[in-house]
Formats: C-alpha cells, sequence, structure tokens
DNA sequence: CGCAACGTTGAGTGTAATCAAGGAATGTGG
DNA sequence: CCACATTCCTTGATTACACTCAACGTTGCG
C-alpha cells in the first residue's frame, strides 16, 4: 500500500468520474476531496478483510478487484467482480456493520478512501448523498439477486452466454478483468468447466479468446447460447 | 385482499412485534399506526408484482410468502422465504425503485403497509427510522451472499442440512411454512432432488418429517451432513 | 365425487465435478 | 540474462450427482 498526496485538483478530477458524485456542485466535490486518501494497491493486496469494521468508505477509481467469501477448503468463492470507477461495500460503511466479505486487488488499483468522519458530515450537509449511496446498495442487491437466479440455470454455457452479453454491453471486444478461475468462481462452476464452454463457443465460431481478451463475432450465436437449457423456450402464451 | 380498520392500538401492538420499530417511543409508534393499513391476504394471493413501483411499505405481521423471479419456462425461482414477523422490500420503497421480484403468500397474511408519505414524514422527524431501515436492507444483503455461496456448494444433501440448520434454530421441531416444491427452488434444487435428500436423512435418523413439520433427532449428524462434500475436510494447517 | 396439484419413489440419462497431466505464463533469485 | 518455481489454463478420461421422465399415492378443492 502506498498512500499519495496530490493536490485536490486530480482526487476531485478522479470523484466527479464516479456516477455516485458526478452531479454534485463543485462546493460539495472539493469538500469531499480534501477529506479523501489517494492510495496505490499492488496485485492480490486486500482492500479489506471479512468480519473487520468499515471506517472509510472505499472508491475504486483504477483498476479491477474481487469480493469473496472464504470457501470451506481454504478456497474461495468468488460473490462479485468490481471494475473501476465504482464504490465498494457500501452498505458496511453507511450501517458500520462489518464487511460479509473480503476483497482483493485483481490488478494494481488506485483507491479513494473517505473516513466516515467525513461521510458523515458531508451526508448531514447534503440529504443528496446518504440517498445516492442508498441507490447504489439497491444496485447491488438487484445485482446479486440476479446471480442468484443465474445460478439456477441448468447449463454452464447458458451461463457463460449470459455473463459475456452483460459483460460486452455493446461493445464486441472487452478484457476480463479477472483471472479466468475468479470468472469461474463468480459463475459458480469450475476452472474446467468454464474453460470447456470458451473452447465450445470458440470452436462454434460465436468468439475469439486471447489470454483475458473476448472478442465476439456472432451476437446473434451468443444470444442463442443465452437461451440454452431454457425448458420452455420462447413462452408465447397459454391457449 | 380485504381491508381491516381496527383500532389505532392493534396496530401499534403489531408494530412492536417487528424488530425494526421495537425500540420506538410511544409517540412515533402512533404516528406510524395512525397511518397504516391492515390488510388481509389469501393464500397465494400476490403482495407486489416484480416491476412495478412500490408506493408502501409492507410489514408482514402474519404468515409466510415467497419471493421469487419469474423464470424462465413459466415457472418461478425463489430468492426468499419471509416468514413474519418481517419487513418486505424495504429498499425499493425506500429509493422509489421498481421491485426487482415478485412476493406471494404462501399462507393467509395479515399485512400492514405504511403509504410512502407517512414514511417520508416520521423518517425527516426521527432520522433513526432510515437507519434502521438500511439496517434491514444490510441483513437482507447478507442472506443473499450466504444463499450465493451455499449454491456453489456441490452436495443437495450439505445445502438442504444447511438450511435446516439455519432454519430450525436452536429448536428441535419447526414447520416449513412454504411448499417443500418453493423450499426446493429456493436451495436451487428440483423438487424430487430435495425430496430425496430429506428421504436420505430421515433414513440416517437424522430427523423426522410430517408433512411440513421436520423435527431433528440428530444434531450432530446434520451438522455432518452440513460439512458433507467440503473439499478439505476440517483443514488443519499446512506441514 | 372427480380433478388438480403436490409429494414421493423408480429408472435412465447427461452434465459438470474430479482426477490427472502437460504447456504456457509470470515472477524470483542466482 | 537465464534456470527455476509457481500458478494458471487447457485438454483428456472417468465418475458421480442431480436432472428428466414416468408412475403412483395423497391431499385439498371445486
Amino acid at each position: 500500500v502506498k498512500t499519495l498526496h496530490p493536490r485536490d485538483g486530480v482526487i476531485a478530477r478522479h470523484l466527479r468520474r464516479v456516477d455516485l458524485f458526478g452531479g454534485l456542485d463543485e462546493a460539495t466535490l472539493s469538500g469531499l476531496a480534501s477529506g479523501a486518501l489517494l492510495r496505490l494497491h499492488d496485485r492480490e493486496e486486500r482492500l479489506f478483510e471479512r468480519g473487520s469494521s468499515p471506517f472509510e468508505l472505499l472508491i475504486l477509481v483504477d483498476g479491477a478487484a474481487r469480493v469473496c467469501l472464504p470457501g470451506p477448503g481454504g478456497g474461495e468463492k468468488v460473490i462479485h467482480l468490481a471494475e473501476a470507477p465504482c464504490l465498494i461495500a457500501e452498505v458496511p460503511v453507511l450501517m458500520g456493520a462489518p464487511y460479509p466479505a473480503s476483497a482483493v486487488c485483481n490488478t494494481p488499483c488506485t483507491v479513494l478512501a473517505l473516513p466516515r468522519a467525513t461521510l458523515r458530515e458531508l451526508a448531514a450537509r447534503n440529504p443528496e448523498i446518504p440517498l445516492r449511496l442508498l441507490g447504489a446498495a439497491m444496485e447491488r442487491m438487484r445485482e446479486l439477486t440476479r446471480s442468484l437466479a443465474e445460478h439456477s440455470r441448468r447449463s454452464a454455457r447458458g451461463r457463460v452466454a449470459s455473463y459475456l452479453l452483460g459483460f460486452l454491453g455493446d461493445l464486441n471486444e472487452a478484457e476480463l478483468r479477472a483471472a479466468k478461475k475468479d470468472v469461474a468462481s463468480f459463475l459458480g462452476l469450475t476452472p474446467e468447466a468454464f474453460s470447456r464452454a470458451l473452447s465450445t463457443l470458440r470452436a462454434e465460431g460465436i468468439l475469439e479468446v486471447e489470454g483475458q481478451v473476448v472478442r465476439l463475432l456472432d451476437r446473434a450465436g451468443l444470444a442463442r447460447a443465452f437461451l440454452d437449457g431454457e425448458p420452455g423456450g420462447p413462452t408465447g402464451g397459454d391457449p
């Protein structure tokens, strides 16, 4: 870990990139900036530990991290893949409750840390802030329920296709900012099963994989794979 | 649906049974009570629909319900089993965001509905309230992450054991307040797999099942079943 | 009194986990 | 700069588990 002390303008610029703070006025932003710390973390460094108490709001401004629960056999189950710019574990910091999971850097990460005291002070002056944090929490929740439903899908193929569709968005090329084994864990698969699913999709000419870069060749094909294993197929209605 | 208009005292008494409102002062409670509606729902009636916007906070004061996402083949995937007394979907109502899932009564339900306007008004006067709601949201989140991790467990046996341990708590007899097929769905299993898992545990003398009533005979045995299929078993350390 | 939904059991199949091995990539120390 | 170690990724063979399909007993409801 390495803490930087750049001019305030730098921090404010980082803050503006985060959706959460995008629309705030200059005064509030500089207030946030002056209370914040900028830190650099190496790969595999831990941002926080499950069970410990948060004393600052973490904002990932650059890099990627994974949020995971300790698995039974010493392994870990990834429950969230975070990519900058985003907030991490905003709910615990608001509540003062212990972290429900641990976070580890997948790449070198630039993190903005906002002490609870500063956050509360600013929240008191600007009621917009807690509402936005709550909104972020809501988003996280939606994502978790989606993951949960997704895990009930039968085929590995379908789950991988679903993930890639959400991951690629409108682009037809993107980089997995996590080890494949971690993506596999996130999807509730073994690394082998994930690798095989990718191989199949590649063999079908649907995509190309080069290291961590995924290139989409046939969006319709991926959409078809996504529907794989759906019992009823497209449900038209009951006669 | 049937709306009741009991004396205020009745509603306040219901409110006090909910953890969320347990510690509030009389004035606040009666304020809440006067703004609330008491409703009775039949079995299989829907409390709210995925996608629609919440205009009131729902408090389940009696009965049980399931929260579910529409499955692909017309089926449904249960993501939460709610038992009175508890709050339902507190985050959407706070944010004004659409419900991420639907809720259906498993049994006849008594529900207290608190309009958003009333809730906000009270929240403004008593800052304790939004904090408590946030706490409830936090709890829900913790549960979701737990479920997610649980779904990665290999064996149906282990998942069922895990669920029962949490479900029974300190008691050694409790009633599933949901159809077995819904519990199965919640656990990410088919009804058949769930039934078989229960059969196995019963055959081993670990528990008895009578309709929806589960009686625990061998807590240590259930704990052993819970550890079933753990790759490393109890990890002592590396030589 | 039938109808429908649920729950249980049986038999067969398929998919993903497991075990095993080799190759590629990354990072460390001489 | 190169040997070495470690981790990750991939592929193959095998197995085990849960899903599917099917039949039957039961319960509750119209």
